[in-house]
Formats: structure tokens, sequence, C-alpha cells
RNA sequence: GGCGGAGUGGCCGAGUGGUUCAGGCAAGGGCCUGCAAAGCCCUGUACACGGGUUCGAUUCCCGUCUCCGCCUCCA
């Protein structure tokens, strides 16, 4: 079976077909570097990150595009009520964001333009637009006529008649409906030149110039949270189509993660912030936790469900240890039908991982039964499943043994094992059990294989 | 008001018109172990409520209740 994938727009799973053989485009709206990211923000980027990865492992050349929108109303105050420049606060945030992508193990998109590096785009985009009929400048703005669109409405299921763009009433607005595209600069606010006068962007009009800048005028996927729906999505489309674009050709959204049943926001003092997480839990872990439910269902965070789901990532990692020890590097397999299946069923994770979890129950049988040869073949496949998921506890990214500190650790629990493992030949269980305890103590659980004992760093 | 999502066993979280099943975590029993730990095996009979369709519904249809999201910045 081929890659499915629900498209909003369409309402509907409908086979990928990229547009181009070979390669594949794909557009994610990225961060208002506003703030701090929360796991909410990150969960979003992971899932188009398992996307990626899958449609990469699927032999395709993915070019993917993640915009950092660094100019907004909400930076331009809160940068002043900090009383720092509005371009600081921006790059700081947006840095922030880079260092938790990074920390979860998301690949790097081929670029992250910035809104403000492509003012020339969103003009020309906007001329496009003003000579074909669908916007016009008025009293220094410019907006975008939703009548003269036809369309609008189709993806996010609004009749027109009932829309509201929630947008200040502005003066020049011929139609209460029309949305920004360029606001007219004030005095004070940063602005740039256009033809209608001194202004900044409006916020749709930067991801239509980015997306078909980078990727061209039509494009695979289009990403982003839920809450892009309306008005974000069904705007960019409008405008992007109204000038002749073909655009996205799949729209994607994914859901949220909530907290006590309520989405997770700033302005409800709910958010569970990216650093704060991972002073308590392994990047690796988090990943592990969040990719698992399927990317259109709403995950009720607790710690507790991510504690749990920790245990579920160590024993894969158990599993691939205690297979890789005493033998040459266990490599990368290949994927089981099964597997591929569940992903290709639009991203089917949840069943994704149920198959890892049963290739690894199986492995565990083997390493037990003492069928060496089976254990690795089923722990390559086990790395094969979690390289694709970006969870791989043997990959340069998420294994434990480097670092200098992890080798001054290593250095001293392999001392007293061996010293354990002395008094235990000599059936001095006492002694034996009593570095187990201090090791223990020290935060270090020992467990005893075929091959030595196995030792893992425990909270 | 308009649009949309969800209610599954102790918990998280999938899925399907019917026989054996998601998967994980936790729990109980067993095997293994010097003792543990890890692992393996076994056990739990769940699908908000009320109708309807059907030989048969958790799965389809209708209604009810509850929760959540978007329509204001938002991943």
């Amino acid at each position: 079976m081929a890659l499915h994938l629900f498209d909003t727009e369409t309402r509907d799973v409908r086979e990928f077909r990229p547009a181009r053989d070979g390669t594949a485009s794909m557009y994610v709206c990225g961060a208002t570097v506003q703030g701090i990211p929360h796991i909410g923000h990150v969960r979003g980027a992971l899932n188009y990150d398992v996307l990626r990865r899958w449609l990469v492992h699927n032999g395709l050349d993915v070019r993917m595009v993640r915009n950092v929108t660094d100019i907004d109303d909400k930076i331009l105050t809160k940068a002043a009520d900090a009383g720092r420049p509005w371009w600081e606060w921006a790059a700081t945030h947006e840095r922030a964001f880079e260092e938790a992508y990074d920390a979860l193990g998301c690949l790097p998109p081929s670029i992250a333009p910035r809104a403000t590096g492509h003012i020339t785009q969103m003009i020309e985009l906007m001329q496009r637009l003003i000579d074909k009929g669908h916007a016009y400048a008025a009293g220094g703005d410019v907006y975008f006529s939703v009548t003269s669109f036809p369309g609008y409405g189709a993806l996010s299921g609004q009749r027109l008649e009932e829309v509201q763009q929630g947008e200040s009433q502005a003066e020049g607005k011929r139609d209460p409906r029309d949305f920004t595209l360029w606001k007219g600069g004030k005095p004070g606010e940063p602005s740039w030149p256009t033809p209608w006068g001194h202004g900044r962007p409006g916020w749709h009009l930067e991801c239509s110039a980015m997306a078909t800048n980078y990727l061209g005028e039509e494009f695979d996927i289009h990403g982003g949270g839920v809450d892009l729906v309306f008005p974000h999505h069904e705007n960019e489309r409008a405008q992007s189509r109204a000038a002749g674009d073909g655009f996205a050709r799949f729209w994607l959204h994914n859901a949220w993660v909530t907290l006590s049943g309520e989405k997770m926001s700033k302005s409800l003092g709910n958010v569970v912030s990216i650093p704060q997480m991972l002073r308590r839990f392994r990047a690796v872990e988090l990943r592990y936790y969040l990719i698992q439910p399927h990317y259109r269902s709403t995950i009720e965070y607790s710690d507790e469900a991510v504690t749990e789901s920790a245990q579920g990532y160590r024993r894969v990692e158990q599993f691939l240890r205690r297979a890789a020890a005493g033998t040459d590097a266990v490599r990368i397999g290949t994927v089981p039908g099964e597997f591929a299946a569940a992903l290709d069923d639009d991203l089917g994770t949840p069943q994704a991982f149920a198959v890892l979890h049963n290739t690894v129950r199986d492995g565990n049988a083997a390493l037990d039964a003492g069928d060496a040869a089976k254990a690795r073949e089923l722990a390559e496949t086990v790395r094969a499943m979690t390289d694709v998921l970006g969870i791989d506890p043997l990959s340069q990214r998420w294994a434990e043994s480097s670092g200098v500190e992890a080798k001054a650790l290593g250095s001293l629990v392999e001392t007293l094992l061996a010293r354990r493992q002395q008094a235990r030949a000599e059936r001095d269980f006492a002694q034996a059990d009593a570095i187990r305890d201090q090791l223990v103590e020290a935060g270090i659980a020992v467990e005893d294989t075929p091959n030595g004992p196995l030792w893992t760093v425990r909270d």
C-alpha cells in the first residue's frame, strides 16, 4: 500500500502522490517567536518530522520549509513590555525554538525562512492580487477581497455568510469579511516600503509568499496545528489560489496537547515548557511519548503518562542493549511490512508502535531461548523501525555511552561490577549484594545476563 | 449561533459489523535467577446513555447527555 494521508480540504484519506516523481515538498507553519516553546508546539514539529523521515525512508528527496514568524503584534508588545528591541526578542525566542526542536531530534528543515526576510515576495504577491482584482489598497492597508474568490471557506467548511475574520474592523475594508494582507505603518513600529506606503506584513501573507518562493507555485504538503485551519490556512489558500498558484496539494493538521482537558496556552497559564520538561525526562522519552498517539488525536498531558510511556521506551532500549551485548554492532535492518502499512495509513504511529513492541517481545523471547541469530535479526528490525521514528536507542543521537562524563561514570561502575562479579564467583553473596545496593543507592540499576551484568542509570 | 473533534477494561491509547487478539503501563499467578532485576508465559472480558437497522453492533443510523477545539493571537 502506498502512503495515504488525511487531507483537511477533501476531508478524507487520499493516496499521496507527489507533484514531481522522486521528490516531496512540505511547508510547515512554524512558530511565532514570541515566547518559550512548550510541548504543544513541539508535538506538531515532531509529527511532521516523523512524516518527513517516512518520506525519506521511501526514497523521496524531501524539501521541507518551516517558517519563522518574526514580526507580529505580540512580538512588538512583548518586546516593548520587556524594554527590548523587537528584533532581539524575536531572535532570542527563535533560538529557543531551534534548541527545543533539536533537543527532541527533529531533523533540521531545508530552510527556516523568516517573514521579515521576504517582504519583496510579499509585495509581488500583493501586486498580482491587486492586478487580478482580488485585493485593494485602502488607507495604507491592503486587503484581500473575500467575495472575489469563489472557493473561500472550502478548506475550513465555513459558509461565507457566517464568516467573521475577527480582525478589528478596519476603516478601509469594503466588506467586513475581507482580511488584511498588509498593515499600514504606525509611528514607532517597524515598517517596510511598498507601492502602497510603509507598513508591515499581515499574518497570512508571509506563508503564501515563502511557500511558493521555496517550493514553487504548487507543492505537496502544508502542515500546521488544527487551530490554523481558520482563518490562517483558509486565507493562505484563498490568496494563493486567487493569485493563480496551485498551492498545497494536501493540508495536514495535527491535534493539541491539552492539560486537564484544556488547550495548553499562555493565556490560560497551563503551559509546560520544553526546557522545564527536559530537566525531568530524557528528550528521547519525551519524543517517544509525543509521537506514539495518532497525530490527529488530542494528547491529554500528564506527568504520569510521560513516566509510563518512558517505561515503554526503556523496554525497547533494554532489548537492544541486551541484543547488542557481546556481539558486533547491531545494524539497521529493514522495517516489517506491517510497520510500513501502519505508517502508510495516514501515519498510523499507534499501530506502528504495536508492531515495534511485538518485535521486541519476539526478540526478547529469542534471546531467552539462546537463539542469537534470530535475536540479532529482530534487533536489526527494531533498529530500522526506531530509526524511522527518530528514537533509535543505539543511534549516535540517543546512545548514552557517549560524552566524557558518561565515560568517567562507566569506568567507576565497571570497576564496582567487576568486584561484584568476583564476590559472586566466590559465592560471597553478602558482599555482592552490598555492592549492588550501593549502585542502586546511586541510581544505577544492575541486571545479570548470560553475557555478564548490564547497568543502567535510573531516576 | 456557524464549523469541527471526542467519550473504550485500573491508567494511557488503537481498532473493527460476528469467531483469538491492538500495543504500552500498572496488578495477580507461574518460569527463570544464589537472591534480585530484566525477560518470557498465563490472567482480567471494556467500548457514555436510550432507541433503531441486522441473524448479530463497541463498530452503521437516529436521538440524549457530557467534554473539548476553531470562529480573537495561537502548534
